[in-house]
DNA sequence: ATGCAATGCGCG
DNA sequence: AAAGCGCGCATTGCAT
């Protein structure tokens, strides 16, 4: 086959078949920028080619030639958001197997970088029909919209070729490893995540320019404040500048190292990488270390000057609308998370501000007005906000997981666990306690260890060890648990989650990371599989309900007011699903017109109903068989071990 | 000029 | 084992 220009018109001989497509665009916003051509691949047609649209109508044509493709072809892209953004496609409704090739890697391995030609380089290597291999261009004409056009032609149909191939290459690699059931389930939630990128979420523009002015005025207030206690003006952003002002011109003491021996040398592995900085101008070593009242003044600065410029980057990422359009990326995290860019909105800084001493709870502060950011998104006229979020979300999935007694009974009776684990540890429940057990038991199911505990919570070795032996004793299958993840990754040098997911590690220095990402990841397909139900049973009202946030453990809807309140309790309803593990993930519900005031709704029972389909719950129970043949296996081998020990 | 590392901090 | 995990983004400062 030869590559070169085509007609558009051979789009519609690829019917049916299965097609590569890459769109050459302007840019990267879909709401603004342009298309300005279509490379597509499709051997069992012979089409190869390159079609440029240079007007408003040829853009409309291709636009409506690709949606002719019918529901029997399988459309293959790398990273098919931004294809299907451009293109103004929902490849569901279009009936449509869809292949995003990102995704594929990522399900092969998610630690695999996702740009093409790493992937054409790891997967296809000498193998690579790729014909045109030189770098694009750099410099003057560095823009795909400024190449020649021959040029165009060649690297846009190749990229269509490697993406076919690839797809061919690691389709098998899937159905080898018993991925597809979560890969199927990852398509589906793709082509949600379209439909919330370009719905989008609206800015209170009047807010963030209130906000901002109050924010910049403070700033430059605090700012004085601190050069006119360093008797200098200085570059306050710049840590060279800022540690010399505070620790050689006040004189302050430098914070002391908290791995040096009693002599003052630092004797810990990594000494001379200069992993701990003695010219460290963090908030917790000013205010915790060095004690000094500009650690406070330092902090706020820091903060103020931080949100103001995080209402910039909005207003400038806001479309003429005042909306904006993140994108949420399938293949962003090493455990399935999804992250999220341009702009992240799972950073939005809360209304809640609590403090932290080494990351343990000392009280909390509301952020309010200017510095309650979360204002700054608001429903659309008409509408309300409906944030559904899991309590407790990882304490759950740790419980099913490891089958923990004490976790699995506080899970039934509907108790509040961290309460319980402080009044067992402490023999107190109250608020300060209960959110040092919160962090304390993450951090001992993920593999904290005696000498980070007693240095975070600032206690002797001899206090460490006693909580840490609560700890176990309270959760008896903690330590159980994390040796045989470590064993089931020496085995298999993967783990799989319930879903059937695989997160692959090789050294086994950090295998014992692996408990956290089966909790994590485990949580993510959890909230996935729920956002692909609510999403489908918002379609299913007709009337305008939309999905504007995915926060790891939380949903965020927009609303129609009339329908809130029963909407409401649905969708809570359905992200419990409690078909997965037969327990349900308890959900907590708020409503409101602006994300920075939600208020808690108290929610009636509504009959249940199967709002998802039988195959799709078979084809998880599939991959939940599988894990669960592989976390047999792990849980002889430490039995074993236990055992043996004990017999020593 | 441009890229990368280090630092710092927001979220779950 | 500085070895609690997972992210994105702004800024400085040095290297290329």
């Amino acid at each position: 086959m030869e590559m070169g220009i085509i007609s558009r018109s051979k789009i519609l001989e690829c019917s049916g078949k299965k097609v590569a497509i890459d769109l050459e665009t302007t840019g990267l916003k879909f709401w603004d920028n342009k298309i300005i051509g279509m490379g597509i691949y499709c051997p069992d047609a012979e089409v190869w080619g390159y079609m440029p649209v240079e007007n408003y109508k040829e853009i409309e044509d291709l636009k409506n030639l690709t949606r002719q493709l019918s529901p029997e072809t399988t459309v293959i892209m790398h990273n098919a958001k931004f294809d299907c953004h451009f293109l103004r496609i929902q490849p569901r409704e279009l009936g449509w197997t869809l292949w995003d090739t990102t995704v594929m890697v990522h399900l092969v391995d998610s630690r695999v970088r996702k740009a093409l030609t790493n992937a054409e380089h790891i997967y296809l290597g000498s193998d690579s029909k790729r014909g045109y291999q030189e770098e694009p261009p750099r410099g003057k004409k560095n823009k795909v919209w400024e190449w020649d056009l021959d040029l165009t032609v060649k690297y846009c149909c190749n990229d269509a070729l490697v993406t076919y191939d690839l797809a061919e290459k690691l389709y098998p690699v899937l159905e080898e490893n018993l991925l597809l059931p979560v890969f199927v389930k990852d398509m589906f939630y793709l082509c949600d995540l379209i439909d919330v990128e370009e719905t989008g979420f609206l800015v209170n523009i009047p807010y963030t320019h209130r906000a901002h002015d109050a924010l910049r005025e403070t700033e430059s207030k605090l700012a004085e404040a601190l050069y006119d206690s360093c008797g200098a003006r200085f570059n306050w952003r710049s840590h060279k500048q800022l540690s010399n002002a505070i620790y050689e011109g006040l004189g302050i003491a430098r914070p002391v190292n908290p791995f040096a021996d009693a002599d003052g040398v630092d004797r810990s592995k990594f000494a001379d990488k200069g992993k701990y900085n003695s010219a460290s101008t963090s908030t917790f070593l000013l205010m915790e270390k060095v004690k000094h009242p500009l650690g406070e003044l330092i902090a706020s600065l820091r903060e103020t000057a931080k949100l103001a410029k995080t209402l910039e980057r909005w207003a400038t990422l806001s479309d003429e609308n005042n909306v904006v359009h993140s994108s949420f990326n399938l293949t962003g995290t090493r455990t399935g998370r999804l992250s999220s860019s341009k702009p992240n909105l799972q950073n939005v800084p809360s209304s809640v501000r609590g403090r932290f001493t080494q990351s343990v709870y000392t009280g909390s502060m509301e952020r309010t007005e200017e510095y309650n950011l979360r204002k700054a998104f608001i429903s659309r006229p008409g509408k309300s906000l409906l944030a559904i979020d899991y309590k407790q979300m990882e304490m759950r999935m740790f419980g099913i997981l490891s089958e923990d007694p004490f976790m699995l009974s506080s899970l039934y009776a509907g108790r509040d666990i961290h309460g319980d684990i402080a009044e067992a540890v402490w023999g107190t429940r109250d608020k300060v306690h209960r959110e040092w057990s919160k962090t304390i038991s993450f951090g001992l199911i993920y593999g904290m260890t005696l000498g980070t505990l007693m240095y975070r919570l600032n206690k002797s070795k001899y206090e460490a060890k006693k909580i840490t032996e609560k700890y176990y004793q309270t959760f008896p299958r903690i330590q159980p648990w994390l040796l045989e993840r470590i064993a089931q990754c020496e085995d298999y040098l993967y783990l799989r989650y319930w879903s059937g997911r695989i997160w692959r590690e090789e050294d086994r220095d950090y295998m014992y990371r692996g408990a956290n990402a089966q909790i994590q990841g485990g949580c993510a397909d959890i909230l996935s599989v729920a956002e692909i139900r609510s999403a489908k049973w918002c379609r299913k009202q007709g009337t305008d309900h939309n999905l504007l946030n995915l926060v790891h453990d939380e949903l965020i809807f927009e609303i129609p007011d009339e329908h809130l309140v029963r909407s409401a309790n649905k969708l809570s309803e359905l992200m419990q699903v409690p078909d997965i593990f037969n327990i349900p993930f308890v959900t907590d519900t708020k409503i409101g017109k602006s994300y920075g005031e939600l208020y808690p709704l108290d929610s009636e029972v509504i009959a249940s109903e199967q709002e998802f389909s039988q195959s799709e719950l078979e084809a998880f129970l599939l991959a939940s068989e599988i894990a669960s043949e592989e976390r047999r296996v792990s849980q002889e081998k430490v039995q074993a071990q236990v055992q043996a020990q004990e017999n020593n």
